[in-house]
DNA sequence: CTAGGGTTAG
């Protein structure tokens, strides 16, 4: 676990002197009398610049303390410092701090300026409460563009597609021209098909070489999965703001490119922009990428430490769920045990990072937490709560939870939760309640469920179903290999070649291909990449016969090699043997064992799963060589020590 | 006068 900076005291930069700085700070920590005194003559431009910088930082529970000591002093707010104000409330989860502003805005007047107004409706839409919202628009006696940018958003944050296209023309038609902040939010919505289109209007209206546009486009490109065209969108924004370069970045994240994503944001420091909140959680959660080092999440935790946005909720949340997804689950609860405040996001993320931890039982007591706080639930928070369940077995407590989030939440079960529940039961052998879900679940089953259900298929040796869920996951996801695999096994295995055979050509038709299966494991700072039975690297030699002589110890306690695990059409036992013993996961181990000390923890990342020969292996490798190994695989963690998994063998 | 809208995290 690393060691984290305390980092509950920060330090703005001010405009004014050190001298009043600390006076300042020292009347918002006690109540002394002396204290208070400076309170009330600081004067009221300084109090509002002290609440913008707070607002601007995230330091929410700093700028709600001094509005209310402002309050009680009997300083009358501002216009300025309800903007300031309003801002912080739209990202409390308590819409009632909101709604008590809102009643002083209106006690003192000052809901008439536009600011106020816009700051006011935006709070109601980033709270939820899209009907006070709206109310506010429409009493608003002046609105300009800026009124009805926020408006747009606001439905579309809350999901009202329709009414947020509505309000875009009922804009143009009240001769109120879009600029690029709007056409930047109404693109989120247009699916890459407009962009074109949108593209055409913005440089026909906004001649201003894509400066606030550009973002969303380069987005738009981005969701089309184009990251070429994004770059080229990028290159005409001029000047490029923070926004775009974040949008940048997101871009390579999302394309994997963890090093070119790291690239843009050092490029961005180095031509003297500010990263801000954004940029520092896109770019951690671009550290969860499995070809990422472990190092490079925590040296972005170290940079933002010292640029001092690790408190901002999306950044520390960032960090939970890059430290869990890095194997570090102490680092992640160390980091979620720090903040100041948790969002609906920070707790499920703690809880998502538990249950692909296997462990169970924490992640039940921390969503249990958060019932006991009354915390407002969605259905993601109940998508960790479910897969807590799922990887550990415990079928009851899957159940409960499911009938809790329907009867007691009102939330409508998504296609993920009845994932969860079928693979619960499938898990658990219960076959029959798993194809209940799925025939009587409200959505077509869709190529996860299939998967699913290929496994239990394969379990069970129920050929039939087998054959069903291959099918459909060849004619739902035509590029996967796995149906096309596991048609041509069956087949095979019954000696009808002639379909074999076919299966085959179809597969060679569509070009499909197998996914590669990698295993990264970092050594002194290094990472290195093994894929099956590859000789690249250049102890190649050390680490092959490094495993001839585990399999030989292994065999001795008791190993026998499970060829089921082979998917190749290969009849001669032996040969695959040896096809299971060079898996990149082993490859991986091996140089693990060779290049580090022995009570050195061996951490090892997969982009497939383990296979269940695998699986075996490591068990028994973390026995004899007395080593703790943990794999992380495209689903969930395993912890390997003294010959058991943290999975239990339930994965 | 300053301030409000656009990107981000499970």
């Amino acid at each position: 676990m690393i060691a984290l900076i305390n980092t509950s005291i920060t330090t703005p930069i001010l405009r004014y002197g050190r001298y009043q700085f600390d006076c300042y700070i020292s009347s918002l920590q006690n109540s002394h009398a002396v204290a208070q005194q400076l309170f009330d003559e600081t004067p009221l431009k300084q109090h509002n610049q002290m609440l913008f910088h707070y607002s601007r930082n995230g330091q929410t529970p700093e700028a709600l303390n001094l509005f209310l000591s402002l309050y009680r002093s009997g300083l009358s707010p501002t216009k300025y410092t309800m903007s300031c104000v309003l801002n912080v409330c739209a990202r409390c989860f308590d819409g009632r701090v909101g709604e008590h502003v809102h009643c002083q805005c209106v006690k003192s007047g000052l809901v008439h300026h536009v600011c106020v107004g816009t700051c006011l409706l935006d709070m109601y839409m980033k709270t939820g409460n899209v009907r006070n919202g709206r109310r506010v628009f429409d009493e608003m006696g002046h609105k300009d563009v800026v009124s009805w940018t926020a408006v747009i958003s606001g439905y579309l944050l809350n999901g009202g597609t329709v009414e947020a296209l509505k309000v875009f023309s009922q804009m143009k038609r009240e001769g109120v021209k879009p600029n690029g902040f709007t056409y930047s939010a109404i693109l989120a919505v247009t699916h890459g098909v407009f962009i074109s289109e949108i593209l055409a209007e913005v440089i026909k209206t906004n001649n201003d070489k894509l400066s606030n546009v550009g973002a969303a486009l380069l987005r738009g490109f981005i969701t089309m999965g184009n990251i070429h065209d994004a770059g080229k969108v990028f290159e005409q924004i001029e000047p490029k703001n923070i926004v775009a370069w974040t949008a940048m970045l997101v871009g390579y994240a999302q394309a994997g490119e963890t090093d070119e994503a790291a690239k843009i944001f050092h490029q961005l420091t180095k031509e003297g922009i500010k990263p801000n909140e954004y940029t520092f959680s896109s770019m951690i959660k671009a550290c969860t990428a499995p070809a990422a080092s472990a190092e490079l999440g925590k040296q972005f935790h170290a940079c933002a430490i010292k640029m001092r946005f690790n408190n901002h909720l999306s950044v520390s949340n960032s960090l939970v769920t890059m430290y869990a997804k890095r194997g570090d689950i102490d680092s992640a609860h160390e980091v979620f045990k720090r903040q100041k405040e948790r969002s609906l996001v920070s707790w499920s993320s703690m809880i998502s990072g538990y249950a692909q931890h296997g462990q169970a039982k924490k992640a039940l007591e921390v969503f249990e937490e958060m019932l006991n706080r009354n915390m407002e639930m969605d259905a993601i928070a109940f998508t960790g709560v479910l897969s807590a369940c799922t990887h550990a077995g415990l079928v009851n407590k899957g159940e409960y939870y499911f009938n809790v989030m329907i009867n007691d939440h009102h939330i409508n079960p998504t296609m993920e939760h009845y994932s969860c529940m079928i693979d619960l039961y499938r898990r658990a052998g219960m076959l029959e309640k798993a194809m209940d879900i799925v025939k009587n679940m409200p959505f077509h089953p869709n190529a996860g469920v299939w998967r699913i259900l290929l496994a239990a298929s394969r379990v069970h040796h129920d050929m039939k179903l087998g054959k069903l869920a291959a099918e459909n996951i060849i004619s739902l996801e035509p590029q996967d290999a796995a149906g096309y695999v596991e048609l041509y096994n069956m087949y095979a295995a019954a000696g009808n070649w002639h379909d074999a055979v076919n299966v085959k050509k179809l597969m060679h038709e569509r070009k499909v291909k197998k996914e590669t299966g990698y295993s990264w494991i970092e050594v002194k700072n290094k990472t290195y990449a093994f894929k099956s039975g590859d000789s690249y690297h250049p102890l190649s030699k050390h680490i092959y016969s490094k495993l001839s002589e585990l399999n030989i110890r292994l065999k001795e306690a008791g190993y026998q090699p499970d060829t089921n695990s082979v998917v190749h059409d290969i009849d001669d036992n032996e040969q695959k043997e040896t096809i299971l013993s060079h898996h990149s996961e082993r490859l991986a181990i091996a140089f693990g064992l060779i290049a580090t000390l022995p009570d050195f923890p061996i951490h090892i990342v997969k982009n497939l799963r383990v296979c269940g020969d695998c699986h075996n292996f490591i068990k028994l490798v973390s026995l004899v060589e007395q080593r703790y190994i943990v794999v992380r695989d495209r689903k969930r963690f395993h912890h390997f020590k003294g010959g058991l998994c943290s999975c239990g063998d339930y994965w």
